[in-house]
DNA sequence: GTCGCTGCAAAGTATTTGCATAGCC
DNA sequence: GGCTATGCAAATACTTTGCAGCGAC
């Protein structure tokens, strides 16, 4: 996995303002804030956790703003965009090289330490004339609780 | 990319009948149309597509048995769930291995015949405690149109 | 005969829209 | 001052739920 655009990791509020003008995007304090409530968090959220976790210290914060500025940092490379395909979109602030185990049944996402090569797969999409921003590898299947449910101890009756 | 549960791909009605027993599941009309569906259409494919392409046979067919169906058949390594993170759900008839071009921009999904390995992703959720039951690699970015629409040549003018 | 699948109708959730205003550059 | 981002409020789109009856095995 690879953020195959140059973008530097905003790891601090200087880092993000640097970011948000090269790209000719406004610093808002908005986006500063959504910026500050995501490193805090630190794992994987949903817009609407994001949303929550801002309103207390921007009362005046609106949905659709969360929206598009947790859609602008992931064109930025701030943070990572992980649609688990089972309930609401995730914003991942680790952009860093990993793999994702997702649950068919919970729908938890969780982070895996491998790295993929994917070289050759992002050569054959340029030469048709896709632009690739990310690539990565998602594995899907049943988490250690769910396969548990499914696979119970003999010992343990219903 | 591969498939890890050892599921033949349901070729034909048959393959979808034993298939479906082997597993303990009923063979029903509706699961035989909506895999005929799904084989005759060929491509990406959404549950609203496969509900009017159903409902021309099998008027009665309801969106609910389709939805169940379509995660049925996923299960059953006989499509592939797709969620691009824009639009609705997809479904891929294709279950062999290959790659996913996604477009942040539109939404659309394109095949890419490239392989990944996947082999120490796979042993490392499985030491995890999670049941791997597909790996999947998914590049995201701009497709041909979108970054052309982006990029425009210097002759156009608006 | 039994259990699972289906149909019905609707609810619920997540996300996006259109327009006027505020605020960054 | 110009143009972009924001707020507002709602709408839209997609998917899932609960329950009763039919049908596969």
């Amino acid at each position: 996995m690879a953020t195959i655009t140059t973008t530097n990791e905003a790891r601090d509020e200087q880092d993000l303002r640097r970011t948000l003008r090269r790209r000719g995007q406004r610093v808002t304090s908005q986006r500063l804030v959504i910026h500050r409530a995501l490193v805090e968090l630190g794992r994987h959220v949903t817009a609407e956790e994001v949303f929550g976790a801002v309103s207390q210290r921007l009362p005046g914060i609106s949905r659709p703003t969360v929206y598009a500025t947790l859609d602008l940092f992931d064109e930025l490379g701030i943070v990572r965009r992980i649609s688990p395909g089972e309930g609401p979109i995730l914003y991942d602030p680790r952009v860093g090289d990993h793999s994702h185990l997702v649950c068919r049944r919970c729908g938890a996402v969780e982070d895996l330490d491998v790295t993929t090569d994917a070289t050759r797969a992002l050569a054959a999409a340029r030469r048709r004339g896709f632009e690739p921003h990310h690539a990565g590898l998602a594995i899907n299947g049943l988490c250690a609780r769910c396969a548990k449910a499914d696979n119970p101890e003999p010992s343990a009756l219903p």
